[in-house]
DNA sequence: AACTACAGTTGTGCATATAGCACCTTGTGA
DNA sequence: TCACAAGGTGCTATATGCACAACTGTAGTT
């Protein structure tokens, strides 16, 4: 059998889905958890949890509440994140999604698209102070007109292969395609137009635009969105599409340093 | 307490030191880095650096650039760092310091105190747009304003143990303190006036000043910081200081929820 | 084209760090 | 006082990662 030994560090791959449990559990209650309980979601030995989790606080990618004894993640994932690219995106397209939320006096984003969804990286609302807890989570991509503008630019055998009907069923949403063909003209429209709308096709109530960010190379990397409730936006929709994708143009000419 | 017996996850442990070899580099110079010299950095051998980077960006730790080769951080630190509780503490904080960078028409930061260095969470410009680069950066403690606010409350015997003459001397800065005494008077005159001045102490022609934010038990968990040129803010730098302890005395108010 | 110089990946024997188990310690509530 | 739950420690066989070398790929030079 030679034992796969070409995919190396099995370990590390696990001490980072321990990473993945605690983000997850944090999103849906804001707590901690303990080492029991995430050796159970983990599907590991609690020992060994135990010991990682130990590792892992003594450098800081998980912090420990000294009562409690419950662990969240840790500042030095805080650290790091401000070195990513995704961190330079967003500190450049801040100032922009700043004037989209003013203009529509809602909620917009600043979206990426990573391993086949929606990741939220940024977001800005008219009246600062709230934010919607958006960023940091995903969503799926062809529900949402943020993702279908990351993806209307793939080559079509691409978008074939991947986004079968069954891939596009299971992506959820509250509608979905029944053929690829017939996602596939509604992102060939989005390239005509430059944005993208969707009405309660991912949330009942819910309708947003969404316009592409370009690299200096002219490839799309990310997209400006706003979403809002149907009643308040529903009426000016096109029209905020419009201004989004204003404002993603510009952003894009922002890119000159890719980072 | 000698604490050998721990010899747990040395793997683990360099792992991470690749990533903050990554993060390190990127600081200085805007680029990624190839695996080459991410094994020299780090001290290991080219081929174990080869397979954990691999390992490292099938779990969206580090990025791959296709063509170049070479690596940088990775987007689900970014995603990960979302569920921090410094980002929960940034999302509180944000108007507060948007508030005084406005006021002071200087830039304003949110600093806290992790493994006895002042590390830079957020920062906000009177121009937005530009923003300087001190974010998930660390700094001494005790020549800044900010740290010395953070170490303000400290026992005096944890003080006395970790900042001996020669830490003091260690933690640089244009000028340090001769003695740990020294070092406490200054922290005893910050408990009473609730901020903290430092004039070209970390470096020549920058002055600043740092006021505490409390958790709801009254601990000291983070400063909210306003740094300038000397020429600039020279002469405002006691108002500047009543404001910020304004602000962060609010900030305290909001942080009702430890999440 | 062939030659050289780098950058990075893959294969293998050997030493060692780790998984898994049983056993402790501590805290808490009846 | 007991009983139970959460978390941590000691120990050994063995799976894992390490180092070294050989291999592949990609420019740049003549």
């Amino acid at each position: 059998m030679s034992s796969k030994r070409q995919s190396n560090a099995a370990g590390l791959r696990r001490d980072i889905e321990l990473l993945q449990v605690l983000g997850a559990h944090q999103v849906q209650t804001g707590s901690g958890l303990g080492v029991l309980r995430i050796a159970a979601l983990a599907g590991r030995e609690k020992t060994q949890v135990s010991r990682a989790l130990s590792t892992l606080a003594e450098q800081g990618l998980v912090d420990r509440d000294p009562h409690t004894l419950h662990y969240r993640l840790g500042w030095r994932l805080y650290a790091l994140s401000a070195q990513t690219y995704e961190a330079h995106l967003v500190s450049v397209a801040t100032p922009f999604l700043r004037r989209v939320a003013e203009f529509t006096r809602e909620t917009t984003h600043l979206c990426v698209l990573r391993q086949d969804e929606v990741l939220t990286l940024a977001t800005q609302s008219p009246a600062h102070g709230f934010r919607a807890m958006w960023e940091g989570l995903f969503s799926p991509a062809p529900t949402t007109s943020a993702g279908r503008v990351l993806l209307s630019e793939w080559p079509e055998s691409a978008l074939r292969e991947k986004w079968t009907s069954q891939e596009l069923a299971a992506a959820g949403g509250e509608r979905h395609f029944t053929s690829t063909d017939e996602f596939l003209a509604v992102l060939a429209d989005i390239r005509k137009t430059g944005y993208s709308i969707v009405d309660e096709e991912f949330e009942i109530g819910v309708v947003g635009c969404s316009a592409p960010v370009r690299d200096p190379g002219g490839r799309i990397i990310a997209v400006i969105n706003v979403g809002a409730p149907k009643l308040r936006l529903g009426p000016q929709l096109q029209q905020a599409a419009v201004i989004t994708r204003k404002a993603a143009r510009e952003l894009s000419d922002a890119l000159v340093k890719p980072h």
